[in-house]
DNA sequence: AATATTTAGTTGCGACTGCAACCAAGTCAA
DNA sequence: TTGACTTGGTTGCAGTCGCAACTAAATATT
């Protein structure tokens, strides 16, 4: 017969391992973009996609990102009265506004940027090479099948 | 040379897909234990906590579990407010209260947990078996490290 | 053209969070 | 003992979140 009494096993529990290992990796560098210039979480995703991905509407940020709409337009207006971005009405949608980073927000970008990357990297040495790539992909398969 | 222009990936950086997997995975199942008892996601591990490993006083739960003191405070009233347990004064330290699931908490566990378990299973299933076991690891030492 | 339905984005509100300040009991050191 | 310091736990407050309700523009229907 098998094992006796396998009840649940909260730390074996995935979404709370991965909630655990995400407010961990996240605590550390949010503090730089808290610090530095006042952002919240959101509002530096928003950031990050409008630097990476070139000027969109805030409809194509929530598509990417699968952030909330809410989320998303409350970080645009604090983003916005930072001065790290700017609204221009979208020609074929009178509805849309289209965002950009403004040169502040570019350079808030690439100054971010470069300590993510090395947050990043120091996050996958600790994981190890191999491991990392493959951790990328089941990472991947879990977000897109929920 | 090596290639050119690597700039900053938000969909490659470690944090964020963590927190996309953790968001994602966890929706689901916020919805069960929201929907038949009302609870908060800190509710739910205070009381699979308590479930898992029996009485202990709440800062027993806070080293264990890693959840910020206020956090638990809060989610121990609601729980004992909703009956799902119990405090008795430590005898040990005046200061401290062993908390203890009632029977109605006791019930919610059982209850919940074999629904954690089943979309456990679910998750894993996705992952796959072998995936499985090393992202446990790799997401354990991401924890511990940080 | 006039009405109904969807969609982009904002806002109000109640709930949850984080941080710092706090209270009370325990510990340590003279 | 007395007084400084630590520790278990709660609370106030300001900020964030999620959801539902809303406005306004676009699209579909008749």
């Amino acid at each position: 017969m098998t094992k006796g009494a396998d009840h649940f096993d909260l730390e074996g529990f995935l979404p709370y391992l991965l909630n655990q290992a995400a407010e961990a990796t996240s605590r550390a560098f949010q503090a730089v973009y808290r610090d530095r210039y006042g952002m919240t979480r959101t509002q530096w995703r928003v950031l990050a996609h409008l630097g990476q991905f070139g000027a969109m509407t805030a409809r194509d940020i929530c598509a990417r990102s699968h952030i909330e709409k809410t989320k998303v337009s409350r970080a645009v207006a604090a983003l916005e009265g930072d001065g790290m971005l700017g609204r221009t009405p979208s020609p074929e949608d009178g509805r849309a506004e289209i965002l950009s980073l403004t040169e502040k927000g570019r350079a808030a970008y690439a100054d971010l940027g470069e300590l993510a990357k090395a947050h990043d990297r120091a996050l996958r040495g600790v994981v190890g090479q191999e491991a990392s790539a493959k951790l990328d992909e089941v990472l991947q398969r879990l977000i897109d099948t929920t």
